[in-house]
RNA sequence: GCCCGGGUGGUGGAAUUGGUAGACACAGGAGACUUAAAAUCUCCCGGCUUCACGGCCGUGCCGGUUCAAGUCCGGCCCCGGGCACCA
């Protein structure tokens, strides 16, 4: 072998014995146990950004692992491929979408080659193929066949200069990006699929994933907020045009004799009808429709309201109560309409303050104590007063008293809601899979029939910034159907559609007679381990269960579920730089421009710009973005360092579910440690060739270092396969190959033999994170098979054994000394060793012992008074 | 605002789940090799204190439980992710 690591060679060298011997290319083996492991596919948006390189390394490294477990394993790849980043780019390059998109797919293919990972090519797919969104086409008449699909009418961000809609993204401070015009809320007819049809299981199924996060199960729980309540009518005093009754929900029926008023959305039936006799209300509506619809922005704007003037009849006092229109009631959540508890509820008590309506207490605490309306609502739940027949009722008494009354007079029952919203697909953009429809002349609309399918989206179009080339055009709308002129649905399915199922797809990506062949779906799902971003931790992942259960039903898969293992990666953070100007703006400039100055113990005092050497700002370790230009280009990376350094580093330098910092630096040490087993591999070979090794002919050295590969090869089996601590294995090689360094007799055979042990176990337990140098370096040291077509290695038990060990003595809890103590020797002989130290005695002369603990092989604790 | 995470040396992190706080690295310091630099190798490296052995303090802040708390409980503060049309 070559005395000097050349990254570039070798990296070269591996790629190519991958690609020849097929490696990654995967078939159905009946019998054969199989591992899919699957990545979040990419958005082609240019080129890989670290984010990619970490989850794609950590997918690798865990489908490489479960190769030398000996599982048949699928590692796919593609390409999410429809969006809004390409009609922007098309926009601003002048090209179509589509032919961006494809280049774009080329160009990061390449740097995914670059680095190594074992991917099966023959399956890739792209989102934006018609042979893929053929059948989410098609799945989506079958939906609506089914009756899982309908159209109402939903509210958009509405750009009245450029006539367009826009995504939640486009519109800044409340105005449209790219004309400036304020934004318009605007309802207008859309696709939805009944999400909510399913929440039942979605939550309940919550429990069969025991391999996910419990953090992102809780995350999907609340967002899907199963709620036990109360639905009643309250009957208009006076009738508005054809409405003499509003529906509400609540779950808090307790206080419902605390009601002081109700509030409409702006866009309820009862207050459009008002609104045409009245223009003050009439323009408070308007300015409504000037809000974002943003859940966000609405818990936290101006709560703002007026006054109807009409009344509202309590269902079970009779009372009259004043009916509001709020803004902070919104028309597609619900009912539209809610009840007002300004004793009992934040948000009801701040606007009852502000427009001086009244606040009632019907809740009291539960242990007696007084509870002062004056400063704030009191939102716990107690014991009932003023509240008539109800008094003196904890809440789950109330709760039943209170809706059976309700239900006695037919206004009111008891009900279970969710906070989840049934799934809204239609887009009004270009770039995305056509919605399989056709609109009929005299309204009303029929599924296009699969012989129709794809619905094809045309690739060669020029975007005019403004509309839609599919909406632009007439002539693409115009269809046929049953001999009748029909025409083509314009809008396009949000992207979360496609995503939703490729998984599934990645199974058989050319089957031709239908979404999923069945064998091959059988055999591969579900996915045994995804990784991905935590920011997609309730939509997409609530998304793919139910499409998921969806296929389920149509018989195309046989699981409830499609993630078995479900590992969500931290984001990968840079150091940032920026100068203030004049204006109060800054200007960021790349970590790459910049150089830092310490102060004698290493910590950042100052950081220059490399051309000028003026004195930058630093802005910290934030999220490698665009805004900051502090994204650091892997490519660079991996040409300096070589793609194992890059691999290596991103493992090392925090546990997966962890944010990430980039640090240059920390990028050499990786690249440094790599040289070391290069070197240490090299001089091995130079010590001359070992002889079969003989365990209890060892050396203290030798055995000490068999004990400590054993020992290593335990942890590492831990960390990859239960733990995920990609980090911590490392580490333990690091300790491993010390240890090597440390130990070395070469001019003993045998301690030869135990180095040769060493060495090999080292290679193979960090061959997943590092592949290229393993796959060389195995084959250096003269074995047959390739390091990635060897098993895992096998701990040897006899290798542990010790005879004895360290305990640790405390007095009180602190530790006064360590002794060397047999192993599992009992507690009165580790007592004597302890108080034979000077240091023990020290503590504990003249004092009497009250009490000792004793962690076998581990600890003792004297505890002295 | 609501939901979910996270705060440990100069820095990234470790602590096998209540049992030695700081593994493994990075940065920094001292030295060896070298004409020199790079690379490599050796040693030091939380703070205060001590000639030394050692001692005291220390895991965002305040309080509690325990023989023992980074880890458990209660109350705060700060930072990050998501909030339904970015993906």
């Amino acid at each position: 072998m070559e005395e000097q690591y050349h990254p570039e060679k070798i990296e070269q060298q591996a790629q190519s014995w991958w690609e020849d011997n097929h490696c990654f290319n995967v078939a159905e083996q009946p019998g054969k146990e199989k591992f899919y492991c699957l990545a979040m596919f990419p958005y082609p948006s240019g080129k890989l950004h670290m984010g990619h390189v970490r989850n794609y390394t950590i997918t690798d490294v865990i489908a490489r692992y479960q190769r030398m477990q000996g599982k048949n394993v699928l590692h796919p790849m593609g390409w999410d491929a429809f969006g809004l980043p390409a009609e922007n780019a098309a926009i601003q390059n002048n090209t179509a979408p589509a032919k961006w998109t494809y280049s774009n797919i080329d160009y990061m293919k390449s740097q995914l080659k670059s680095l190594g990972f074992g991917f099966d090519w023959t399956r890739e797919l792209a989102t934006c193929e018609p042979d893929y969104y053929k059948w989410e086409q098609w799945f989506f008449t079958r939906l609506y066949e089914k009756g899982l699909v309908y159209k109402k009418m939903a509210t958009v961000n509405w750009d009245p200069v450029d006539q367009t809609v826009l995504a939640n993204e486009q519109v800044i401070d409340g105005k449209g990006w790219r004309s400036g015009a304020t934004v318009e809320r605007k309802e207008i007819p859309q696709w939805f699929i009944k999400i909510t049809d399913y929440a039942e299981q979605l939550l309940n199924d919550l429990d069969q994933l025991e391999h996910w996060p419990e953090q992102v199960k809780t995350m999907q729980r609340n967002w899907i907020g199963k709620s036990r309540g109360v639905e009643m009518t309250f009957a208009l005093a006076t009738a508005v045009d054809e409405y003499n009754t509003f529906d509400i929900y609540t779950t808090r029926p307790d206080t419902l004799m605390g009601v002081t008023y109700v509030s409409l959305a702006a866009e309820h039936p009862v207050a459009l009808a008002l609104a045409k006799d009245n223009p003050d209300l009439a323009s408070f509506i308007a300015s409504c429709k000037k809000q974002s619809v943003a859940e966000a922005d609405m818990a936290t704007m101006d709560k703002l309201g007026i006054d109807t003037g009409i009344k509202a009849i309590h269902p079970l006092t009779g009372k009259e109560v004043p009916v509001w229109v709020a803004n902070y009631v919104l028309m597609d959540y619900g009912s539209g309409a809610v009840m007002a508890v300004p004793g009992h509820d934040q948000r009801d008590y701040e606007f009852a303050k502000k427009y001086s309506l009244s606040i009632e207490q019907v809740i009291a605490p539960a242990n007696g104590e007084e509870c002062d309306l004056n400063t704030c609502a009191f939102v716990e739940k107690g014991v009932l007063v003023n509240s008539g027949e109800f008094n003196d009722l904890d809440f789950a008494a109330a709760f039943d008293a209170i809706a059976k009354a309700l239900e006695d007079q037919g206004k009111g029952k008891v009900q279970t809601n969710y906070r989840l919203r049934d799934w809204g697909v239609s887009r009004q953009r270009y770039w995305g899979a056509p919605i399989p429809m056709f609109n009929l002349p005299a309204g009303g609309e029929i599924p296009v029939p699969l012989e129709k399918l794809p619905v094809l989206l045309p690739e060669d179009v020029t975007m005019d910034g403004v509309q839609s080339p599919i909406k632009a055009d007439p002539e693409w709308r115009k269809a046929e159907h049953g001999g009748e002129a029909v025409e083509h649905e314009t809008d396009t399915f949000d992207t979360f559609m496609e995503s939703s199922w490729y998984y599934a797809r990645y199974t058989c990506p050319q089957f031709a007679d239908g979404m999923l062949d069945k064998d091959a779906a059988d055999y591969w799902l579900p996915v045994d381990q995804y990784v991905g971003g935590i920011e997609h931790a309730i939509l997409h992942l609530l998304y793919a269960r139910f499409f998921h259960k969806l296929m389920r039903d149509e018989g195309l898969v046989t699981s409830d579920e499609p993630f078995k293992r479900l590992l969500c990666q931290g984001m990968v953070l840079a150091d940032s730089f920026f100068r203030s100007n004049d204006d109060g703006s800054k200007q960021w400039f790349n970590p790459a421009e910049v150089t830092l100055e310490r102060d004698d113990k290493g910590k950042v005092i100052s950081a220059r710009l490399n051309e000028s050497g003026e004195t930058l700002e630093v802005g910290g370790m934030t999220k490698m973005s665009k805004s900051k230009n502090n994204g650091i280009d892997p490519q660079t990376a991996v040409e300096q360092y070589g793609a194992d350094t890059v691999r290596l580093f991103t493992m090392f330098a925090a546990p997966p579910e962890q944010t990430l910092e980039w640090n240059d630096a920390g990028v050499e040490g990786a690249n440094r440690f790599l040289r070391r087993l290069w070197k240490t591999t090299y001089e091995h070979l130079q010590a001359g060739i070992p002889v079969t090794l003989d365990t209890d002919n060892l050396s203290e050295n030798a055995t000490n270092l068999r004990r400590k590969t054993h020992e290593t090869i335990a942890r590492v089996s831990d960390y990859y396969g239960e733990r995920q601590t990609f980090n911590t294995a490392i580490a333990a090689v690091m300790e491993l190959l010390n240890e090597v360094t440390a130990c070395a007799e070469r001019d003993n055979e045998q301690s030869l033999a135990a180095e040769r042990e060493a060495l090999q176990s080292a290679l193979l337990l960090i061959a997943p994170i590092a592949p290229h140098i393993c796959h060389v370096l195995w084959q250096a040291l003269g074995n047959e098979a390739a390091i990635i077509n060897t098993p895992w290695p096998i701990v040897d038990q006899s290798a542990l054994v010790r005879s004895s060990i360290t305990v640790v003595v405390q007095v009180n809890g602190k530790v006064r000394g360590k002794i060397e103590a047999p192993v599992d020797a009992d507690q009165d002989s580790v007592q004597a060793l302890a108080l034979a130290e000077e240091n023990v005695q020290r503590f504990t002369e003249d004092k009497s012992i009250r009490k000792v603990i004793h962690v076998p092989n581990k600890l003792l604790n004297i505890v002295v008074g």
